[in-house]
DNA sequence: CTACAATCTTTACACTGTCAAGATTGAGAG
DNA sequence: CTCTCAATCTTGACAGTGTAAAGATTGTAG
């Protein structure tokens, strides 16, 4: 990789998001400025509109990178488990609570409505739809090894993302008990809530 | 109620609330200021710091006042089905979805990270936990009837709370994919989601 | 080689949160 | 009733923000 010194940047629409994603992690969602993300790569404060429309577009592309990555984990973790639908299941829900944990503010930037108009970015949507086929489909097998009950495979998936993505977001807003917290381990916590739904 | 006109409003603090709650609903958590709040409570734009020390402690303000009214609506509901238990979780789940879509952008910031350091707010912690403890209370009640499997109410509350928020969550973003909605009325949905939990 | 379109910079503006200094007021002490 | 003071509100200022417009710089297609 050559050091940037041209006045052509060469890659700055993903050094953007990159930047995006550490200021993200260091001073959390209110502290990510256009300005202060152009300065980290290294450009003016103005670079950035010739790749986003606007603030909200980089979140957008933020977002994005972020549903890929989920995917990436997800899948490949399922995949790891083919044989074992039910650990399958467990597996990637422990992966979704990671990819929360991993990176709040990127997770928060993601689901919580810091991008207002998400349905004007069809990327943003296409990916995050990926995401939910992946959940229906592990389901799905679930359903098949008669550990969920059969129905509706996309209802049941949006119980165990429901679930799952609940208990996400209690964490991150620090709303679990620390009675609970402290009784039993957060992998523990992630089984028993899978539990709830699943079959004998 | 006498039309202010003095120079000391009176009630500023309250006041400020309800146009920030009023602003919120209007132009969305992006579009809400403390100028703008300032504004339409009819006082100047450095008025506000009389009363909350900053943005973030008026954003914490309007949170705690809504689950101040979350939960008595909540409340409400569940003590009128206080005879059935298994109608109680129904309605009072009901009741939050209803919450949420009524007004999505104070939803947004009692729960999506708008307000950043909530451990800072005892009045927001104290009324959030509040509402945990009526889930709570509604889940025991279930639990004594045989509608809920017996086990930690506190993890069992979760999973619920869990269902319910990532439900309106995923509602609010507008994951919920189309052919879903289509199929099955919202308020079946949510009955669906709680049969996930329920037994028989 | 040249013109063009993409990319980046500079400059500018309105708006934001916040602070400091001062003006206005109600309420309690004498 | 008057004085005083603390609470409340206003004014003015500042740095930081998102964004638009105009100009500079470049790779690249013809």
């Amino acid at each position: 990789m050559p050091k940037k010194r041209t006045y052509h940047h060469g890659d700055l629409k993903n050094a953007l998001i990159k930047a995006g994603v550490e200021i993200l992690a260091q001073d959390g969602v209110s502290g990510m400025s256009l300005r202060k993300v152009a300065m980290k790569a290294g450009v003016s404060h103005s670079a950035p509109y010739s790749h986003f429309a606007d603030k909200q577009a980089l979140i957008a592309a933020i977002s994005t990178e972020g549903f890929r990555q989920l995917y990436e984990r997800m899948s490949a973790v399922a995949e790891g488990y083919n044989s074992q639908p039910s650990k399958q299941l467990v597996e990637a829900a422990w992966t979704y609570i990671q990819f929360a944990l991993d990176d709040p503010d990127r997770f928060k930037v993601m689901f919580s409505g810091v991008l207002e108009k998400e349905k004007e970015y069809p990327e943003f949507v296409a990916e995050s739809q990926r995401n939910f086929q992946l959940v229906k489909s592990i389901v799905e097998s679930n359903q098949a090894a008669g550990i969920l009950r059969s129905g509706s495979s996309d209802l049941m998936a949006l119980s165990a993302w429901g679930i799952i993505h609940g208990f996400a977001m209690l964490l991150l807003e620090g709303q679990i008990p620390h009675a609970i917290l402290e009784l039993k381990s957060l992998r523990k916590l992630v089984e028993f809530q899978l539990k709830q739904i699943m079959l004998a």
